[in-house]
RNA sequence: GGGCGGCUAGCUCAGUUGGUUAGAGCGCUACGUUCACACCGUAGAGGUCACAGGUUCGAAUCCUGUGCCGCCCA
């Protein structure tokens, strides 16, 4: 006998799985050799995880559903293709390496040059890359690991240089002028998704500048206030509201709405905020329209210090209802002064060098950083008598989220993707549904985003990324160009756009796409390569065509491009989804995928996002570790529904007794932790004196990966019980022919709910309901299979007459329960199959007949027939009686429960039940025996219960437990007693409602009838509650 | 400021076109370890479905508004 330990190794499992997958590359997939006869194709690229760290949680619920999706489709016979691959992730890796340096070898980027650091960079490239890949073989993910590939590696550089090349000669990349944030650390600028947002304490700074030649009855000087006193060093402007009496009256009339609606106690505030709004417009506003007709007859003000002269303008930025009513603008420094700038046509002085000191336009303040600008300003603003007031105040500053160093807004030259053109055909894939986005609401984000056709800002000035394949080139002649590359089909070459000209020599952009344009001057003039490197999300762009080997017409690329689904997450689909869309349009025609599945975020028990800086994050790992691969995808797909976010509690875990500690707000940041339980202590992540790090450590776990944990057990153990019993077994499998009506009711109840359970799961994975697919599987497996069919076996097992058919029964639902449960549960099904086959070889089920030669079962249950049952094997009413049995088991143990009968004690039942249910039951009666440790003396219409008996109604029968002298009365009457209440209330409900002509008249005559129905079987039971009410009493 | 989502049992979540006596897992209570599994079994307690209106014979479900939490975009 075939014999498996009492628990589930997923240690040992797990690696002997991967050696078993690997060996047999089952992942692997081939393009159609010529003449092979043709297979539906499934395709799918892994949303690539940046290179900068390992995975967390979110990769690991990405990752899980990928597979969970290619596993099913490869069980179904699709040629299946998961390409993996890691991101270079520009800002984000180099950043890291970075920050290394400083801190391990006190070393700038630039004291060691850009080749030694883009070597750096890639010797930390190769350590994660292996990292990550191996950690998603940890989880499983059965990609193609003979593809993997790195958004820059060889095959996808060649595919960013002809994908911009082609953009380059539509003309469709251009030059210009852009405030950006600006990272003085890093000295690039950042996206604003790289940047987060922090109050800080700082101070409000009013300025005085003086009014040039101010005509009669004009102010001397107008006030100021900013947060950033250096900034003025590059005012061009002071601005002033065109229309300050109406922006006033919108104000007021803005409160007065809001007055109007706010509840009692916040009224008193809307109150005094009018009150000084009528007292501003009384005090100041005759002063400000004279400050509009000052600017419109153009007087200047002289800015302090520099003593430049610069006009007050009129502009709708400046707010009257603030301070002064006047504002400075500084267009090269400040998001909203640029739009004044640009609105008003003002010049737009840089101050800022690169590295975040004051260049020469600042004057004697060239060379000082901010910060020191910001003291020497504020100091000589001073002693000039042109400072008139500092206050404190709290100022949300945006911070690097790369080198967490305050960003400057920074006015640079940059490049651009024109939208305008490309973002329509990929509008038109999603509005269309050619590209279907589920859940749909996801839709619209993809769609606003994208309608505004903003043009792409691509350049990075890093070092780590795809280099733009631009050369500059000055003073030269179209015609030079011409002769130098009118040869070459891979240059391109155009005036330049957004530089400045000095009018003698026109300045050219080149663009190559060959990997080095090969000369270094035209006419002696000198080739210059652009030194920015591209944005990362313009090689993911490309991702699915550049991963098949796209520009070339490769085999991989006519086999599985367009792919057929990506999954990602919620937050990407303006960064990636819409980018992939529209380069997969541009450099293909074809869309670069027919359906996108969004899958939620998970956040901690706060709604907080997980981050490591927080310290509330759950290491994948450490789920891996402790409770196994499978446990930690199983919580994943369950937690996979089609909300935005889910919740995870996380906990601490002792090392020492195993107790699960909360993990708070308080103690989430600690470095050591004391167990609440046996008192030990335990570092966490934060451990770094060395008596913290020489503890143990607490990994961060949470319990809603317990279940996937105790799920496979569960199977473990109901195949254990299976080979226990296999003794005797004839092979082959069930007659899948058999009409319902021939077979026991225990099978054909079984027989229809694998065929109703495939069909389920099976629709759930196809709509992306992961959730679904594997609650649906959980409920059946352990509610059903074990707990009813295993059960029931018991008795059926030890009959000689029908140990036969329940092995070949129980071999064939465990067999289906394990196909249809690996993809989410690879490792233990793996395991368990190769048990069965070891054990039951011999098996057969019906959808492999027509397969491999004798329809033996597979090799590795990864390669395995998906289960399709035949259409006959649904069959409602087996399960509607199967139902009734389960429920007059589950009368006669509530009877026992109830009664405090113990476990091993047989009790005599006799049912009261009409001649469809007697005939029902009779076959069943040993299962009721073996279920119920109960004997069943009679079933009848006639039948009258013993006259110290605990009844229930169940299945439309009474059950009654002959209890003799074993009835606790006092027990059973409250129970009657609350139960006849309880009935008493639903009845009256009822009878309310059926009393309601407009119910009887209006609802559907089958939810009347119904309603009839039930509340006929509710009187039914309430009398016999009253009769043994009495009965009981009587006893009492 | 605009958009999106959530608010259902102590916790985490289901609840499909409005028609049930509102469910599950964990946790909790009681009982039970030679019987596949204590990572288990049996039974039980526990919910004004955020709040206020409305539509309807009938609302957790549809509509309007409010509140709180969160995300995305500006």
């Amino acid at each position: 006998m075939h014999e498996l330990p009492k628990h589930f190794d997923h240690t040992a499992a797990q690696a002997r799985c991967r050696s078993l997958w690997d060996a047999g590359k089952y992942w692997h997939a081939e393009p159609p050799a010529e003449g092979e006869p043709p297979r539906p194709m499934f395709s799918m690229v892994i949303p690539p995880p940046n290179v900068t760290g390992a995975l967390h949680l979110g990769h690991a619920l990405n990752n899980t559903l990928q597979d969970i999706l290619v596993r099913t489709r490869r069980m179904q016979g699709y040629r299946t293709l998961w390409m993996p691959g890691t991101d270079h992730a520009g800002i984000a890796t180099q950043a890291v390496v970075e920050r290394r340096l400083l801190e391990e070898e006190k070393l700038s980027r630039h004291d060691l040059g850009r080749e030694k650091l883009v070597e750096r960079i890639w010797q930390w490239k190769e350590q994660y890359e292996a990292r990550i890949l191996g950690q998603l073989r940890e989880l499983g993910a059965s990609c193609d690991w003979d593809r993997t590939r790195f958004t820059l590696d060889e095959r996808c550089a060649a595919a960013v240089r002809e994908a911009f090349f082609r953009l380059f000669e539509k003309g469709l990349v251009r030059r210009g002028k852009r405030l950006v944030n600006w990272d003085t650390f890093l000295q690039t600028a950042v996206s604003d998704d790289e940047v987060f947002h922090e109050e800080v304490k700082g101070h409000f700074w009013h300025l005085r500048y003086e009014v040039i030649d101010p005509a009669a009855g004009e102010p001397s000087h107008v006030t100021v206030a900013t947060t950033r006193p250096e900034t003025l060093l590059g005012d061009t402007a002071v601005a002033v509201h065109p229309q300050p009496a109406t922006a006033l009256d919108a104000v007021e009339a803005g409160l007065r709405e809001k007055h109007a609606a706010a509840p009692a106690k916040e009224k008193p505030q809307v109150e005094a905020e009018l009150e000084a709004l009528a007292v501003r417009r009384a005090e100041m506003l005759a002063g400000l329209e004279q400050l509009v007709a000052m600017a419109k007859a153009g007087r200047q003000v002289r800015l302090p210090l520099l003593g430049r002269a610069i006009p007050l303008v009129a502009d709708e930025w400046a707010k009257p209802e603030m301070g002064s009513g006047c504002v400075k603008i500084t267009p090269a420094h400040d998001p909203n002064d640029y739009e004044v700038g640009l609105r008003q046509s003002l010049p737009m002085l840089n101050i800022l060098n690169p590295d975040g000191t004051l260049n020469a336009e600042a004057g004697p303040y060239e060379g000082l950083t901010i910060r020191k600008a910001r003291e020497k300003v504020v100091a000589d603003l001073e002693e000039a008598g042109q400072l008139e007031a500092v206050e404190d105040r709290l100022i949300d500053l945006a911070h690097s989220d790369r080198s967490k160093t305050p960003i400057e807004p920074y006015l640079a030259d940059q490049w651009f993707i024109r939208m305008a053109e490309l973002a329509e055909p990929a509008l038109a894939a999603v509005a269309e549904n050619r590209v279907k986005i589920h859940p749909p609401r996801y839709a619209k984000s993809y769609l606003d985003w994208l309608g505004e056709k903003r043009d792409w800002p691509v350049g990075r000035q890093l070092w780590w990324g795809h280099r733009i394949p631009i050369w500059h080139v000055a003073g030269v002649r179209a015609a030079d160009l011409e002769a130098a590359f009118s040869e070459r089909a891979d240059v391109a070459w155009a005036e330049a756009d957004g530089e400045p000209t000095d009018g003698s020599a026109t300045r050219w952009f080149v663009c190559c796409k060959a990997e080095s344009l090969g000369v270094d001057a035209i006419a002696g003039k000198p080739l210059e390569r652009d030194p920015d490197v591209l944005d990362t999300w313009f090689s993911s762009a490309l991702w699915p065509h550049s991963t098949l080997g796209w520009p070339e017409q490769t085999a991989e690329l006519a086999a599985f491009y367009p792919t057929t689904t990506l999954i990602t997450s919620r937050d990407i689909i303006t960064l990636w989804v819409a980018r992939m869309v529209i380069m997969g349009l541009f450099d293909t025609g074809s869309i670069p995928f027919a359906d996108v599945a969004i899958h939620p975020k998970i956040l901690d028990r706060y709604g907080e996002t997980m981050s490591k800086s927080k310290g509330n994050g759950v290491d994948p790992l450490d789920v891996i570790e402790s409770l196994g691969a499978d446990a930690l995808r199983f919580g994943m797909a369950s937690m996979a529904t089609e909300t935005q976010d889910v919740r995870m509690p996380v906990e601490f875990a002792c090392p020492a007794c195993g107790q699960r500690i909360e993990q708070t707000t308080a103690n989430r940041t600690k470095a050591r932790i004391e167990c609440t339980k046996c008192g030990e202590p335990f570092r966490t992540q934060w451990a770094a004196s060395e008596a913290d790090l020489a503890l143990p450590r607490g990994p961060a776990v949470s319990e809603r990966f317990d279940s996937g944990r105790n799920f496979s057990n569960k199977l473990w153990n109901a195949t254990r019980f299976v080979l226990m019993n296999l003794e005797g077994f004839a092979g082959g499998g069930v007659d899948a022919a058999a009409a319902s009506a021939e077979l026991p009711l225990e099978e054909a109840w079984l027989r229809s709910r694998l065929a109703s359970v495939t069909a389920e799961v099976t629709t759930a994975i196809d709509a992306f309901r992961f959730a679904d697919a594997a609650r649906t599987l959980y409920a059946f497996a352990w509610d059903e299979y074990c707990s009813a069919y295993l059960e029931l076996c018991k008795a059926r097992l030890a009959d000689p007459a029908t140990r036969g058919s329940a092995q070949a029964m129980l071999i064939t639902g465990l067999d289906t329960i394990l196909r249809l449960l690996h993809p989410v549960m690879p490792f233990v099904t793996e395991e368990l199959w190769q048990h069965l086959r070891e054990a039951a070889g011999s098996r057969r089920m019906p959808w492999d007949a027509d397969g491999t030669a004798d329809g033996a079962p597979a090799d590795s249950v990864m390669i395995a027939r998906w289960p399709t049952p035949p259409a006959n094997w649904v069959d409602a009413e087996s399960e509607e009686r199967f139902n009734a049995f389960l429920a007059i088991v589950g009368g006669i143990r509530e009877i026992r429960a109830r009664q405090n009968v113990p476990p091993k004690t047989v009790v005599t039942v006799v049912i009261k039940a009409d001649t469809a249910k007697q005939a029902l039951l009779a076959p069943m009666l040993g299962a009721v025996a073996s279920m119920a440790v109960a004997e069943v003396l009679e079933v009848g219409p006639d039948v009258e219960p013993p006259s110290m008996a605990a009844k229930v109604a169940a299945a439309g029968c009474e059950v009654a437990v002959d209890l003799a002298e074993l009835v606790d009365v006092t027990a059973e009457l409250a129970r009657v007693t609350k139960d006849h209440e309880k009935l008493g209330g639903l009845i009256e409900g009822k009878r309310k409602k059926l009393l309601n002509e407009n119910f009887v008249a209006r609802a559907p005559a089958d939810v009347v009838a119904k309603e009839r129905e039930q509340l006929a079987e509710m009187e039914q039971r309430l009398a016999s509650l009253e009769a043994m009410a009495a009965d009981l009493r009587s006893r009492a």
